[in-house]
DNA sequence: GTGGTCTAGACCACT
DNA sequence: GTGGTCTAGACCACA
C-alpha cells in the first residue's frame, strides 16, 4: 500500500505527508472517510507510532484531514475556498521545479502533456464528478 | 539581492543553493562567470564562510559550478546531454506540486501559463555563444 | 581499526572514506549493517565530529552508504548497474598508476597477480545474498 | 600539446607533472632531453610560472627530471634501480583502484587487457618482456 | 587573494 | 541517541 524509502533523504513523516496527501487528492481516500488508526498504521509499516503522529499532525496543520480524539482521524471536505497562501507556495515550489526542468531539456509539450495526465488523476477538483454521498460526520 | 531567512526549515546553505541555481538557469550568471568569492558573499550576506562553502560544493557536486584552488568559483558550461536521473527526480517533484496546485483550485490554463512565463526566462537553451552581453554582475 | 595519518595531505574525511569503500567492497560491512555512529566514531579516532560526518556525506554522495536522521548510517546495496561515469574515471587512474608501475620495473605478471589477488578479496560481486557469516564488526 | 583541464577539481601543477611523467614514462621525451624552460611553457599554456616551476620541482623531487641552474631542466635516465618506497607507494593506489574497478563490474579480463595495452605504449622500460631481474625488491 | 580542511562547541530535527 | 546545520576562528594549499 504505502511504499516507503527507508534510504531517502526525505525524513520518514514527510513521505507518509505526501503519501496520504496524494490519495486525499486523487480521491482514493474520501472526504470523511477515516484513516487507518495510528498504532494499527505503525504496525503495518513497521515504523514507531510517533512518526505516524507526527505525520497525521502535519496533515492536520495544512487542512488535509481532521481528527476527533477517541475516534480517528478523518479527510476533511475540500474548502474549495481558494486558499491564496498555499497557492501561492506551491506555485514557487512549481516555479522551481519548472525552471530545472526546462534547463535540464524537458520540452514545454512534454511539461503540459505531463499537467494534462496529472489532471485526469486528480478527483474532479471542485466539480467533483459524483460524490453526493459524503456529508456526515461532526 | 539574496534574500536569506535565517529562520526558515529551509537550511541556509540550500536556500543559497536554489537561489544561485536559479540565476546560472536564467543565465544572470553566464558560463565561466566568476561567483563572487566564499569569504566576500559571507560578509555580504553576514553568515559564516564555511556555509557558502557548502552551499558551493553542492552546486559543484550538481555540476552547475566549478571551483579552483587559487582562483575562485565559476559557473560551468551548461552540458545540455540530457542528465536522465535528475530529470526523473525532477519529473516527481513536479507531479507532486502540480496535482496539490490543481487540487487547490488552480486551472490548467493557469499552469500551462506558468510554464510558458517560465520558459520565456530561461536561458535560450542550446545556442547562445555568441551572447553579445555578457557583463559582469553581483 | 582505522589508522589514520592527520599529518598526510591527504584530508581526514578522504583517508575515511577511501578506508570505509574498501570496508565496504570488501564486504567486511555489509549491506545494510550500520556504521558506527558519527560521534562515536568521532571519538574512537580523537577527530572532530564534523570530519566524520563529511566523510560520511561524501560516501553517501557516491552511492556507498546511506543515512537516515534518526537513526543511523547503512551500507547501501551495491546496485550493480554499471555506472559508466565513474568506470571511466576509475580507469584513467588505473591507466595513470599502471604506466607508473610498469615504468618502475614491475613486471606484468606481478600486476595480472595483484589483480587476481584483489579478485578474491573483492565482495563476490553479484550473488551473495545467503552468506553465512555476518556478524558485526568494529 | 598539453591539454590542461582548469575546471578539474585537480590542481594544475599536479596535472602538469602527470602530463610529464606520462611523456618521460612513454619516451615521448627521451632521457636528457630539455624539457620547455618555465617561462615559454608558463606563457604557451598561459598559466602562472610559479605553477610551471612548482610542478618542475615536484618531478625532480621525484627523480623524473634534474635541473641545471642557468641552463634548463633535463630528463633524467632511468634509474633501474628499484625504488621499492615508490613502487610499495604505487602498488597500494592500484590496489584501491582495482578494487574499485572490480566493484564497479568491470572484469578481470578487461583489466588484465588494460595492462597489455599499456605495456606496449611504456617506452620499452628496462626491456622487461620477460624481466628476469625484477625479483628482489626487499 | 582564492578555495579547502579542521576544530570546538551549540542547537535543531527525526526516530 | 541519531544525523544535520551553523558559527567562530585557525591554518594550509594553490595561483
Amino acid at each position: 500500500m504505502f511504499e516507503l524509502d527507508v534510504r531517502s533523504r526525505k525524513p520518514i513523516y514527510e513521505q507518509l505527508v505526501d503519501k496520504l496527501k496524494e490519495l486525499i487528492i486523487t480521491e482514493i481516500l474520501k472526504t470523511d472517510e477515516q484513516l487507518p488508526s495510528v498504532r494499527s498504521l505503525a504496525q503495518e509499516l513497521t515504523i514507531n507510532p510517533n512518526t505516524i503522529q507526527k505525520a497525521y499532525r502535519e496533515l492536520e496543520n495544512q487542512g488535509y484531514i481532521y481528527s476527533i480524539k477517541g475516534k480517528g482521524s478523518f479527510v476533511s471536505p475540500a474548502t474549495h475556498q481558494p486558499n491564496t497562501e498555499k497557492i501561492v507556495k506551491v506555485k514557487k515550489e512549481l516555479t522551481k521545479y519548472l525552471s530545472e526542468a526546462l534547463f535540464l531539456g524537458v520540452s514545454t509539450a512534454e511539461l503540459i502533456d505531463l499537467i494534462k495526465e496529472i489532471e485526469a488523476n486528480v478527483g474532479g477538483g471542485m466539480l467533483n464528478d459524483e460524490d453526493e454521498s459524503s456529508e456526515k460526520m461532526l
